[in-house]
RNA sequence: GGCGUCAUAGCCAAGCGGUAAGGCAAGGGUCUGCAAAACCCUCAUUCCCCAGUUCAAAUCUGGGUGGCGCCUCCA
């Protein structure tokens, strides 16, 4: 199996630290709002990677976080009188269900910040111990980006490079413009843990290495993210466990694309977010997956109006597929290997899932010949398809259920006018009157209205 | 300004040195009173541009051009 390393800039085989076993570990969500699309995605491609591993024999261990506090939250807590605890503890909550909506499997461990503030302290006081990190008068701790020689390994960029960057802020308290806090003391009124620099709060990145470290020890195999985590977030974390361990933190670094809308990024700044329960709203969560999937997990994917829609078209008609195959010859037996290997084989090519899921037209191809066939093999072929694109999220479902989903989501409301002339037209026809017939339906067809007939009917579906 | 990343048909998109997958749209056909659905067929001599390496380049190298992202919070 190969993976794109970010470190290294590119595609390498995957040998894990220890044999048989996987560390991975992805960088969640800050919970100072609701999951949006992003937030489904990343989580997605990482429950991907972590289930594939585990198809290849791996014995993964996935841990993900939640950043329960940080200054967004404690924004939220002030402008809406919730403690910032509460605020985090029922955003969480929410979250998860919406995740579970999205079908998106729980990591082996989940990770929270408010419940790691020792191992957070001890790692930090290390730091500052072996001459990495510095307390400063006010309270905060800064990490020494010059202590660590290593720093921009991962972005590729120098500190020089990063100075240049007009915005890093002035700071008396930082020796170096380029240090980052990590830990900020409290201001009157926030939410805080006593320290041995005072009362505060722990920053950002050091979160993440110092739960790794507890959860994981020196080093761990794979680190995921968003692509804009790289830096700093990312880059402060190798910084920091680097520097405590002596060790290579994470051997293979992956980032997934970010989620655009209208060509734009969506951030907590534009306030441009698409939100999951919203879509879960309109689309199946496996419409929503296949359309995400269709492109490399890399790769920004921008979101269209058609883009969603299409995808659940795809997905209606499989299952349309699926349930005549099942009517007709019940449930099958997996077994169809070929489906398997070359599933497997796309899937080891850094995660393929857009090729994968293109091998699916294909697929239902031959499904519906052998149907039309008579050829009951075709049940065996839905029943390893199912199996083995279950790992993608995809065709888990009952079909009639699916297919009944679907339509309960797009409900069609008739105007009675239309339905007015859909009757008077079917009149018609039954009279072989079709000049008639023919006007109705185009003034039909004017409102924006079509009508399809069958033997002994008509259905009418907006266009 | 620095760094990264991408550029493949009208659109989305795979492709990782061996002669351009797949999907949408479009066009043609079968079917239908006409439609719709379904099915069948067609649809990039060429991969942003210019050089180079090679028997062979969309793929590698160098140089351009353009989009996007990061250098503030972000998945």
């Amino acid at each position: 199996m190969r993976i794109y390393n970010t470190l290294t800039r590119r595609k390498e085989e995957f040998v894990p630290l220890e044999e048989g076993k996987v560390k991975m570990y992805a960088c969640g969500i800050t919970v100072s709002g609701e999951a949006h699309i992003g937030h489904g995605y990343q989580a997605l491609i990482y429950d991907i990677m972590r289930k594939y591993l585990e198809k290849c024999g791996y014995n993964v261990i996935y841990a993900r976080n939640y950043t329960d506090v940080d200054d967004k939250i404690i924004a939220k807590s002030k402008e809406t009188g919730i403690p910032a605890d509460e605020y985090a503890a029922a955003m969480i909550k929410k979250i998860d269900t919406t995740m579970s909506e999205m079908d998106v499997d729980e990591p082996t461990l989940w990770l929270k910040a408010t419940q790691n503030i020792d191992n957070i302290i001890n790692f930090i006081s290390k730091l500052i111990q072996k001459g990495n990190a510095y307390a400063a008068p006010c309270g905060d701790v800064y990490f020494s980006v010059a202590s660590f020689r290593r720093y921009g390994c991962l972005s590729n960029r120098s500190v020089e490079d990063m100075l240049d960057g007009v915005r890093v802020e002035n700071n008396d308290e930082k020796r170096d413009p380029a240090d980052f806090a990590l830990w900020k003391s409290a201001k009157e009124g926030e939410i805080y843990w006593n320290s041995p620099w005072g009362k505060g709060r722990p920053g950002w990145h050091i979160e993440c290495s110092a739960m790794n470290y507890a959860a994981f020890g020196d080093q761990i195999d794979i680190h995921g993210g968003g692509r804009d985590l790289i830096f700093p977030h990312h880059e402060n974390e190798i910084a920091q466990s680097e520097s405590l361990t002596g060790k290579q933190f994470a051997k293979f670094w992956t980032h997934n694309g970010l989620i655009k809308v209208n060509g734009q990024k969506m951030s907590k700044s534009l306030g441009n977010s698409l939100l999951l329960e919203d879509l879960l709203k309109k689309y199946t969560n496996e419409a929503i997956k296949f359309a995400l999937l269709q492109n490399n997990y890399r790769q920004d994917i921008n979101i269209t109006d058609e883009l969603f829609p299409e995808a659940e078209k795809h997905l209606t008609e499989f299952y349309k597929l699926i349930s005549e195959v099942e009517k007709r010859f019940g449930t099958g037996k997996a077994g169809n290997l070929e489906i398997d290997k070359k599933f497997n084989a796309d899937m080891d090519e850094d995660f393929n899932t857009a090729l994968a899921l293109s091998e699916l037209f294909a697929i239902f191809k031959t499904i519906s010949q052998k149907l039309a066939k008579g050829d009951e093999s075709c049940a065996d072929d839905v029943m390893q398809v199912r199996k083995t694109y279950s790992l993608l999220g995809l065709f888990k479902r009952n079909a009639a259920e699916y297919l009944a989903e679907v339509a309960a989501k797009n409900p069609v409301e008739i105007p009675v006018e239309v339905e007015n002339l859909a009757k008077q037209r079917w009149e018609a026809k039954k009279l072989r009157d079709f000049a008639l017939a023919d006007k109705l339906r185009a003034e039909i067809d004017a409102l924006g209205y079509t009508v399809k007939d069958s033997k002994d009917g008509y259905t009418v579906l907006k266009k």
